[in-house]
DNA sequence: GAGAGATTTGCATACTTTTACAGAAAATAG
DNA sequence: CTATTTTCTGTAAAAGTATGCAAATCTCTC
């Protein structure tokens, strides 16, 4: 457990002069510098990150909260927001809210704020006006992804977009019986993209001359294979009455449409068009056209954004960045077969 | 950005009161408990970590390494993990090995020791010798999942005992030609397990008087529904010299067969007998036999071992726990064909 | 009422590092 | 060769909390 002063009186120097040679950004000889290298090696000298943050009041360690972990939209962006800010020299605490509600006032109240970090990135999380005014009240940089947080530089696509974007595909393919799979404002944590998608969908069906029906939107509490294979055996249950088009809000829920269609010995893309949303890797797998929007991408932006914020807390960052989305299309949509 | 000084000024009490108020451990009378209570409310006092820490030797926060988070068992397992320290009071801050080889260096050598993190718990991450000498010199209690780290506490499943119960449950049925499915050694982060079971199954067959084929064993880069049904497209491609069972040692993987299976018009169990390793979510959905490990709860009994350790350090914890398996029988495997 | 014990508080120190300040030595300019 | 600037190093003062020690108050008991 060597000190500083240790590799002091070991190299014969000051202890400011070994903060200053190993931190090497102030004037100090090229030989003392080597010197103190040394003795520090031998030593296995490593400085404390709690003094360093005492004086300094930086932690080079950011928070990033998210609602949930194991899913694949978190787990992938934290993949991504973890290796441009590692790559910056920053630590990630990780802040998972699904660990309980009790917890989660704690986070907010002590974990955040007790100067642990240095900032905080929030992922599609739902937040109270008090926990936004907990965090912004500290004072430290706060960027979010998907959720919209007062206050804080947010990034998110146009889910507006989104939905249209995939309705209005379905709809220019002479497709008119479309319904939808989305997310059902399930949990507390997640900022749930379920309802500006589905107000998007509705009205480009009403802008296309059509009457969604209230049967054909499906709500399921995850995004997962069997809530889409689920919904899908649904829908499509009654032969004489099913839509020949379905627009899943990812593409995990869209390849359960696919399962379910096939167990129906429905013939995808001629009797069924299916098109998704994320651009997830069975999306490819599976040949399902989807919507991209490059989570991977997303995430890098924001840990980008975080570090930019971090450099200059002046630097005048919009309020919301739009993420491109773009339609990719497989071979699961088709033109809607001719009404027999 | 109230301090310790500032409430004890506004209360009327020394620093050393506020302090024990707050923290609760130690002789303070119920009125200036509350007192001292309210006054920290009002002043949004929260004390802080650096200098906690500082005084303490304590973090109340621990390292976790990881090869990847965006995979379906170190997101799960990750997520386990959380929920446990976190309801012990803990921060999980987290150390993805994945971000790059020059960071893994700085990991090891840097923010690890740099008391930063109480302990630090490892989950399948081969280490090399320096590696894990870094972090016992620093006598930071240390776990770990999967991987072998001489000198750690290690919990895992026994995986020779998981390639000789899959592959003897398809023995048992009647199987003779069984092709496996396993993962190749890629990454330098990942404690892999394709060794090992592929040992067991071979071991296994030979036990059976069978001796294994090369070409029955395909390695695979990722444990991925995509890997699985390529390395499945080929291991089937001739119909008169194909297996009749084939242990896929993930259930992603397994996925991926059964869909080739299902392309190329095989009827399973009929005609392929498939069992996989993990029970997945998928494995259930799909209804492929599979072997039971149990991901949370491993990650659950790695989480509550490293509170043990923290409490009481000297308390002995048998080097390796082996996490019991167990095989779940579903409709993916039946008796083997009868040869025509 | 006195002594023993339990309870309550304050004083002062320690934890480890960075950095402003100042002074000394070296380099450069005139 | 002096005056100025640049380079180098040390001294000392923070940063914010926990805690050992001592002093003071209170509660019993005999």
């Amino acid at each position: 457990m060597a000190g500083i002063v240790d590799v002091a009186r070991e190299a014969g120097v000051s202890t400011a002069t070994v903060s200053r040679a190993l931190s090497g950004k102030d004037y100090v000889s090229i030989e003392t510098k080597e010197l103190v290298q040394s003795v520090a090696d031998r030593l296995g000298y490593v400085p404390s990150a709690s003094a360093y943050t005492l004086v300094t009041g930086r932690t080079k360690n950011i928070g990033v909260v998210v609602p949930y972990v194991d899913r694949w939209f978190f787990s992938t962006v934290l993949e991504a927001i973890d290796r441009e800010l590692v790559k910056a020299g920053y630590d990630v605490t990780l802040y998972n809210l699904s660990s309980g509600d009790d917890h989660r006032k704690s986070i907010f109240t002590k974990s955040l704020p007790r100067k642990r970090v240095d900032a905080v990135i929030c992922v599609s999380v739902k937040m109270s006006e008090e926990e936004i005014a907990a965090l912004t009240k500290v004072n430290k940089p706060l960027v979010s992804l998907g959720g919209l947080i007062k206050g804080a530089k947010t990034i998110r696509i146009n889910d507006t977009a989104a939905g249209a974007l995939a309705t209005n595909h379905l709809l220019s393919m002479g497709h008119t019986r479309i319904a939808m799979i989305g997310q059902s404002e399930a949990s507390d944590n997640f900022y749930g993209v379920f309802d500006v998608r589905k107000v998007a969908y509705e009205a480009a069906l009403k802008e296309a001359g059509i009457e969604p029906r209230p049967g054909w939107y499906r709500a399921v509490p995850r995004y997962a294979i069997s809530e889409g294979y689920a919904a899908a055996k649904n829908l499509l249950g009654d032969p004489h009455n099913a839509p020949t088009a379905i627009f899943a809000s990812s593409d995990e829920l869209a390849v359960g449409v696919l399962l379910a269609a096939k167990d129906l010995g429905l013939n995808v893309p001629a009797d069924l068009s299916i098109v998704g949303v994320d651009n997830h890797e069975l999306a490819e797998f599976f040949g399902i056209t989807t919507i991209n929007q490059n989570v991977v991408g997303q995430g890098e932006l924001l840990a980008k954004t975080m570090l930019d914020l971090l450099d200059s807390p002046d630097h005048k960052v919009p309020e919301i960045t739009d993420w491109p989305i773009e339609l990719i299309v497989r071979s699961s949509t088709a033109r809607a077969p001719s009404q027999a």
